[in-house]
DNA sequence: ATGGCCAGTTTGACTGGA
């Protein structure tokens, strides 16, 4: 775990920022709950809520100070982000900021929210997840990210904030994220289209804050069920938070709480927290 | 070597996840 700021960097403490893939936030309630009071991050942003506005549990979170910004759907998809203090200029999904001509086939799956906590400016993204290298989902989450692109040029051109873009990103950029590359080449997450599709998003100006502290492999947000995978620690790196420049400098931590993914019942991805 | 689990809905059978 993270530690609290120190006398050295007490000055520059400035927020968290978790990102969580619950993998339904009604059935993960109680362990977002939970993990909210040992961890009170200034901002949460989760992905795969999986369900409608109306029917999102927001009390138990505003019980515990949050302010809920969520853009739902009925059984898949959907984000939210929650935070200590009210967010301004808070966007859902990407067509308000790039126009429909682009964006008439995507915003109707819930998977982009953005806004302003603090100063800086917060994207919050579930990544399509592609299903097989070359299927008809595939091509769709390619072109997702050339309209991805187009979104955070278009944000970082007409604001003066800095950018923190988290979430799900469904793609492990180096090899090291995964526990056995050699075999994972061409597999969806990994495949050379969808690794040169996130590179791209990333000349724009972006930084992998994990990548500021940790070189190292073996370091995973998310397990598949079925394999025992997370008891073989069998895993991949696919949530990330991405800054520009000067919040990248300022970050002073990145860790993966993985002891979520230990409890009964878990999501299959664990929380990424970024401190800056 | 293979496939294995989980969540939500279309519910005891599908889709989608990754």
């Amino acid at each position: 775990m993270a530690s609290q700021p120190t006398i050295k960097n007490i000055n520059t403490y400035f927020m968290k920022v978790a990102s969580w893939n619950v993998n339904s936030i009604r059935t993960r309630q109680s362990q977002v709950i939970d993990w909210l009071k040992n961890n009170p991050v200034e901002v949460l942003c989760l992905q795969e809520t999986k369900v409608i506005d109306q029917d999102f549990p927001r009390l138990p979170f505003e019980e515990l100070g949050y302010h809920l910004y969520i853009f739902g759907q009925k059984a898949y998809n959907g984000v939210a982000i929650f935070s200590q203090q009210p967010m301004e200029d808070v966007t859902m999904g990407f067509t308000s900021i790039v126009g429909e001509s682009l964006t008439q086939e995507f915003d109707e799956q819930k998977r982009v929210i953005t806004g302003i906590f603090q100063g800086v400016r917060i994207v919050n993204l579930y990544v399509p997840n592609g299903s097989e290298v070359g299927s008809e989902k595939y091509h769709y989450k390619l072109r997702w990210f050339k309209v991805l692109k187009e979104y955070l040029k278009k944000i970082l051109e007409e604001s003066t904030q800095e950018l923190c873009v988290c979430g799900d990103f469904n793609v492990a950029l180096e090899d090291k994220d995964i526990y056995d590359s050699k075999r994972k080449e061409n597999h969806i997450m990994a495949s050379p289209l969808e690794r040169e599709a996130l590179r791209d998003i990333l000349t724009i100006g972006l930084k992998d804050g994990f990548r500021k502290f940790n070189d190292e492999g073996g370091h995973f947000s998310w397990w598949d069920y079925r394999t025992g995978g997370f008891e073989r620690n069998r895993g991949w790196r696919i949530d990330h938070h991405y800054l520009t420049d000067k919040l990248y400098e300022k970050a002073i931590s990145c860790i993966i709480d993985i002891a979520p993914r230990k409890l009964i019942k878990p999501s299959d991805h664990t929380p990424v927290i970024v401190e800056f």
